[in-house]
DNA sequence: TCTGGGGTCCTAGGACCC
DNA sequence: TCTGGGGTCCTAGGACCC
C-alpha cells in the first residue's frame, strides 16, 4: 500500500548437491582414501559412475566402461569399488534428514541432491546460512556438499555448478544480485543447463547458441518450436521467472521397472525364468510398500548390443484383468509372456519387468466379476509375512522356487566395500 | 570375460468417432 | 475439377533427469 515500503524479496531456491557422492561415502569409512584417485563402478562392475576430483582431473569420463579403462586405472593407481547401494542409500537418508532439520521446505530430488526453498523471514543472510548448512552436513555425516542459491531451480542448479567448480566460491554461491552474473553465465556452456542434454546442446550450438547467457537471451518462439514447452520453461527460468515449483512430497509413481544385466551370457529359458522371478518379486514388493497395484505388466529380453553376434530383443505386455500387487499373479503373467518372446539360440544379457498403469491400492478398480475387495487373508496375508521376513532378515531370505538356487546369472561385484552402516558384521569400529 | 538401472514428459501421427 | 472438420484417445519415438 505504501510505496515507501521496500519491495518484498523473491523466494530463493537452494540446490544442495553431495560432491562425488558414492566416492565420498566410501571415504567416510575409509579415510585413507582421502586425496587418492577413487572410482565407483555401476552394477555388474560395468561402468564408472562416480569419480573423485583426482580422477576427473586425470580425464576419465563419466560412464567409461571399466574393462576398456583397465590399464588406465592401474597406471594411475586408482582405487576401484563396486557399487554398494545399501551403504549409499543409508548415507543419503542421513544427509537428507540433516537438511530437513535445517531448512523450512525441502524436496529430495535424488539420492545426492535436494532443493530447499526459503521465503519471507528466511531471506536474510542466506549465503551465510548456506555455509552453516554445508558445515553442519559435513560435521554430522562426513559428506561434503556444495550449495547454489538463486530465484529459480534452474539457476540454483547453475549456481551449484559454479560453487563446485570455481575455486573462489568454496562450495557456496548465491547468484542473486551479483553484478558479475552475466559474465559467469557467458562462461558456462549451454550443455551445463538443467534440461539441456546432448541432443539439444548440439542443436543449439548449430544455431550459434553456445553459452548459458546466449540461451537466456534466445528467441522464445524459436525455442518453443524446437525444444518444446519444456525448453521454453528452461529459458524463462534462466531469466529468473520461476516455472518449476518445489515438490515437497513426491507424486505417486506411474511405472516401476526391475531389471539387471547378467554376470555372464545366458541362453537357457530356465535361467531367464529364475532371473525374471527375482525381478517380479522385487517389483511386487515395492508395489506393496507403495500401497499400489499394477494394471499392466511388460516383460522384455535382450542380447548384448555391443557384441558382434546375432541380436534379438523383444518385449511384450499385457493388461491384467484385475489390477494387483500380489507376487503370484504377476509372476504367472510374466513367466507366460517370457515364454512367448523367448527364442533359443541367442546369448541374452538382460531380462526385466515393467509394471505400469499403477493405481492406489485403496481405490483399485474392481473387475466386473468381483463384488468386493479380497479380505486380508489368503495371498495378501502371505505377501505381508514374506515382505516382513525379507525386510528383517535381508533381501531374498524368502524366495519363490522359480528364482532358483544356483544363480549363475547373478551380477559381479568383485570390489565391494563393507556395509558399514547397515550390517552388524561390517559396522565401523573405533580404535581406542 | 567385461559396456548400469530407473524414471518422467512432450509431440506427432494414426485410429476412431460424430 | 472436386474428396469436410473437429475432437479424443492411444502409441511410438525422442528428449531429458539422476
Amino acid at each position: 500500500m505504501s510505496s515507501i515500503r521496500s519491495r518484498p524479496e523473491p523466494p530463493r531456491f537452494a540446490l544442495v548437491d553431495c560432491n562425488n557422492f558414492y566416492v565420498s561415502c566410501e571415504r567416510v569409512f575409509q579415510p585413507h582414501l582421502e586425496g587418492l584417485p577413487v572410482v565407483v563402478l555401476s552394477n555388474n562392475d560395468g561402468c564408472v559412475v562416480a569419480r573423485s576430483n583426482e580422477v576427473k582431473r586425470l580425464g576419465l569420463p563419466m560412464g567409461a566402461p571399466a574393462f576398456k579403462w583397465q590399464a588406465f586405472l592401474e597406471r594411475h593407481g586408482v582405487r576401484v569399488f563396486s557399487s554398494n547401494y545399501a551403504l549409499y542409500a543409508d548415507m543419503s537418508d542421513r544427509v537428507m534428514s540433516v537438511l530437513a532439520s535445517l531448512a523450512p521446505e525441502i524436496e529430495i530430488y535424488s539420492h545426492d541432491e535436494a532443493f530447499l526453498l526459503f521465503q519471507g523471514s528466511w531471506r536474510r543472510d542466506l549465503k551465510e546460512y548456506a555455509g552453516r548448512i554445508r558445515s553442519e552436513v559435513g560435521r554430522r555425516t562426513g559428506i561434503p556438499v556444495s550449495i547454489g542459491l538463486a530465484r529459480t531451480k534452474t539457476l540454483a542448479k547453475l549456481a551449484n555448478k559454479l560453487a563446485k567448480t570455481v575455486p573462489g566460491f568454496q562450495g557456496v554461491l548465491d547468484l542473486e544480485g551479483r553484478p558479475d552474473t552475466d559474465r559467469l553465465l557467458s562462461a558456462l556452456p549451454v550443455k551445463d543447463v538443467w534440461g539441456i542434454g546432448p541432443r539439444y546442446a548440439a542443436l543449439l550450438e548449430r544455431h550459434g547458441i553456445r553459452s548459458v547467457l546466449a540461451l537466456r537471451e534466445a528467441d522464445e518462439q524459436w525455442i518453443k518450436k524446437r525444444l518444446t514447452v519444456v525448453g521454453l520453461q528452461t529459458v524463462l527460468e534462466l531469466r529468473g521467472i520461476p516455472c518449476i515449483g518445489l515438490e515437497a512430497s513426491p507424486p505417486p509413481a506411474k511405472s516401476l521397472r526391475r531389471s539387471r544385466s547378467f554376470g555372464r551370457p545366458v541362453r537357457d529359458l530356465e535361467e531367464l525364468r529364475e532371473a525374471l522371478t527375482v525381478h517380479v518379486h522385487s517389483a511386487a514388493q515395492r508395489l506393496r510398500a507403495n500401497q499400489q497395484v499394477a494394471g499392466c505388466l511388460h516383460v522384455f529380453l535382450q542380447t548384448n548390443r555391443f557384441k558382434p553376434e546375432p541380436q534379438y530383443s523383444a518385449q511384450r505386455s499385457t493388461a491384467l484383468t484385475q489390477a494387483t500387487n500380489g507376487t503370484q499373479p504377476l509372476l504367472k503373467t510374466a513367466l507366460g509372456l517370457l515364454k512367448r518372446i523367448y527364442k533359443p539360440g541367442y546369448a541374452y544379457t538382460k531380462t526385466g519387468v515393467i509394471l505400469s498403469d499403477l493405481q492406489p491400492e485403496a481405490s483399485r478398480q474392481l473387475s466386473l466379476w468381483e463384488a468386493e475387495p479380497p479380505k486380508r487373508e489368503g495371498p495378501k496375508g502371505l505377501m505381508q509375512v514374506m515382505d516382513r521376513i525379507n525386510t528383517a532378515y535381508g533381501k531374498g531370505t524368502l524366495q519363490y522356487a522359480s528364482a532358483g538356487t544356483e544363480r549363475a546369472w547373478e551380477m559381479r561385484r568383485e570390489r565391494l566395500s563393507g556395509a558399514f552402516t547397515t550390517s552388524w558384521a561390517d559396522i565401523a569400529g573405533v580404535k581406542p
